[in-house]
RNA sequence: GCGGCUGUAGCUCAAUAGGAUAGAGCAUCGGACUUCUAAUCCGAGGGUUGUGGGUUCGAGUCCCGCCAGCCGCGCCA
């Protein structure tokens, strides 16, 4: 926010005096200010002057400016600026009488949120966890920052994978009823297979003992769909995944989208048949080779019923489309870009977020999850194991393009090892203060005697609250969820030392205690808002 | 072979559109609880940013080559 007035300032100079480049204002090592900018420096080839000339008629423009107690010029030509303390108590009154009053959000459009989709064959595996909890968490911060926002949740419940899944339960069953059917090649084997056989068992007994068709195929692979989606469903309310929506596969085709993409795209000559299939021109539009759309045996692939689903998605009217997915789908992007531009779909309606692996440790020792074998760790057992708050946090707060390295041993200890709890107690902290004031007598006033806060301490806390609007919306910009873990662990940060060298709670100084007790107010409310949109609890007590 | 991502302190990670002396946490070592919660705080050590070139006032960041790791390159999803 407040950077954004600086920007605005400076551009507004640089038109006085006839020019127009990019620069930057970032936030330099404390040492050099509050806020720096490099405009002097970009600007030597417009004005043909030496960078340091050129800031010295920038800072005159600045000369006794009452936002700022002092604007230098450092180095080879940076413009440092130092806020000053009275901006920053005006900002903090503002903030406690009502925050969206400095929250510098406007109204964006709609967004779809594609997340978690996965084929329902198995329980959701830990890299779904990292994709569920970076979607959910993306949504939210959408959301809160203007965002109309659907979280949606495809349901691959029509290809080949979910009549495999139907097969290997028949074998299953088959196998329980004391017939060894050998599962499928290619086929489930996890116990939970065995599980869903039991289901029929228990509802049809051997009904279809030895006897597989259509219609025996059809009643395994609801029961494979209902059991299945029933253990996506605990699983995700156990992470606090919210979702608006399951979109199914099946609907696109029942509902004739399918066939509308078809016939959109045999129109205008887009595809063509060889050997038995039918092929999309992708190589006309991207650096990729053609891809099926429908196989020779006449059932369709993945990619055409996905293309169908974007193109239901732009339909529906959503402004934008974020999917999130695991990085071994990143071949799926050439053709989906190709795809959008045949069907006439905006090149900036499609945004894709590509997380890397997870790897799981235990100490230094790595757990192997094989799906084949079906010796994984189930996203299930994790959060089983870590916790809510832990799992989600550890997901959220590395870079979607590194590599998570997720120790289970250090997410489940209860030490200051543990990074997770650092927020938490931060928050939890400033609640106890509050008790704390209110057994010794005083009264909380929201906004009185904020005039007395007047160390660097209190004024970095400050600039940290006030920044919180811009880290989120480079949260949306970005498609990372950890800026927000990163600031959240510098305000907490920022408190803890505060709280470590003054005293807060003094009755011997009672509106100097109300003045600090306005800032710990404030930051508990960025914490509380901040792990909000995490999904982790702010706790009063810990 | 081609393509995507990654390579930063012993470990896990940051570095805000190319900015100033590359920063945190953990671990290690040394300090701080009769005082608002020590799940905290203070201090110390720890680096040729994989490697070799290039671009420029300035490169972890951009370009080219090489090395290593992960992931793709299906009529799987």
């Amino acid at each position: 926010m407040i950077r954004q007035e600086i920007v605005g300032i400076l551009r507004s100079h640089l038109m006085e005096f006839g020019y127009e480049y990019d620069f930057v204002v970032e936030i330099p090592e404390e040492q050099f200010g509050d806020f720096s900018t490099n405009i002097a420096l970009v600007g030597a080839k417009y004005f043909k002057k030496p960078p340091k000339e050129i800031a010295k008629d920038f800072v005159e423009k600045f000369s006794g400016h009452r936002m700022f107690k002092e604007v230098t010029i450092a180095g080879p030509g940076f413009i440092n600026f130092k806020v000053s303390n009275e901006f920053y108590r005006d900002f903090l009154t503002k903030f406690i009488q009502n925050p969206y009053s400095v929250w510098n959000f406007k109204r964006h459009g709609s967004i779809l949120m594609e997340y978690g989709s996965a084929n329902p064959t198995g329980p959701l595996t830990v890299g779904h966890g990292r994709q569920v909890v970076i979607g959910d968490v993306l949504g939210n911060v959408f959301k809160f920052t203007g965002w109309e926002v659907t979280k949606e949740m495809y349901l691959n419940d029509a290809g080949r994978q979910i009549r495999l899944l139907a097969k290997s339960v028949w074998a299953r069953y088959n196998q329980l009823l004391g017939y060894d059917e050998p599962i499928p090649e290619d086929g489930y084997n996890g116990e939970y297979v065995v599980d869903i056989a039991r289901h029929v068992i228990a509802d049809h007994n051997d009904e279809y003992f030895k006897i597989w068709n259509d219609d025996v195929e059809s009643v395994f692979k609801s029961y494979a769909l209902n059991e299945i989606s029933r253990m996506f469903d605990t699983t995700l309310e156990k992470i606090g995944a919210n979702f608006d929506n399951v979109f199914k596969e099946s609907s696109l085709v029942n509902d004739g989208t399918v066939k509308e993409v078809l016939t959109i795209l045999e129109s205008k000559g887009l595809v063509y048949e060889e050997d038995g299939a039918l092929w999309f021109r992708a190589s006309r539009f991207v650096n990729d080779n053609d891809k099926v759309l429908i196989k020779n045996d006449g059932s369709y692939t993945y990619f055409l019923t996905d293309i169908a689903y974007h193109y239901k998605k732009y339909k529906r009217g959503y402004n934008i489309a974020v999917d999130i997915f695991g990085s071994d789908h990143h071949g799926h992007l050439p053709r989906m870009y190709a795809a959008m531009k045949a069907l006439d779909i905006p090149e900036d309606f499609l945004m894709f977020v590509l997380h890397q692996f997870v790897t799981l440790k235990r100490g230094d020792e790595i757990v192997k999850m094989s799906t084949r074998a079906g010796e994984f760790v189930t996203l299930d057992e994790l959060i089983d194991e870590v916790g809510k708050d832990a799992a989600r946090y550890f997901f959220a707060m590395v870079d979607v393009n590194t590599h998570l390295n997720f120790d289970l041993e250090l997410a489940k200890s209860k030490t200051d090892e543990n990074p997770v709890f650092y927020v938490q107690y931060a928050h939890a902290r400033i609640s106890s203060l509050f008790e704390n004031a209110k057994a010794k007598g005083i009264n909380f006033i929201p906004r009185e005697n904020i005039e007395l806060l007047e160390n660097e301490s209190e004024m970095r806390i400050i600039k940290q609250i006030s920044l919180f609007d811009e880290i989120l919306e480079r949260v949306t910009e970005k498609l990372s969820p950890h800026y927000l873990a990163d600031y959240l662990e510098k305000l907490a940060s920022l408190f803890h030392k505060y709280y470590a060298e003054n005293k807060i709670v003094d009755t011997d100084n009672m509106r100097l205690s109300n003045a600090r007790l306005n800032l710990a107010f404030a930051v508990r409310r960025v914490l509380s808002e901040g792990l909000n949109l995490i999904g982790i609890s702010a706790l009063e007590r810990m």
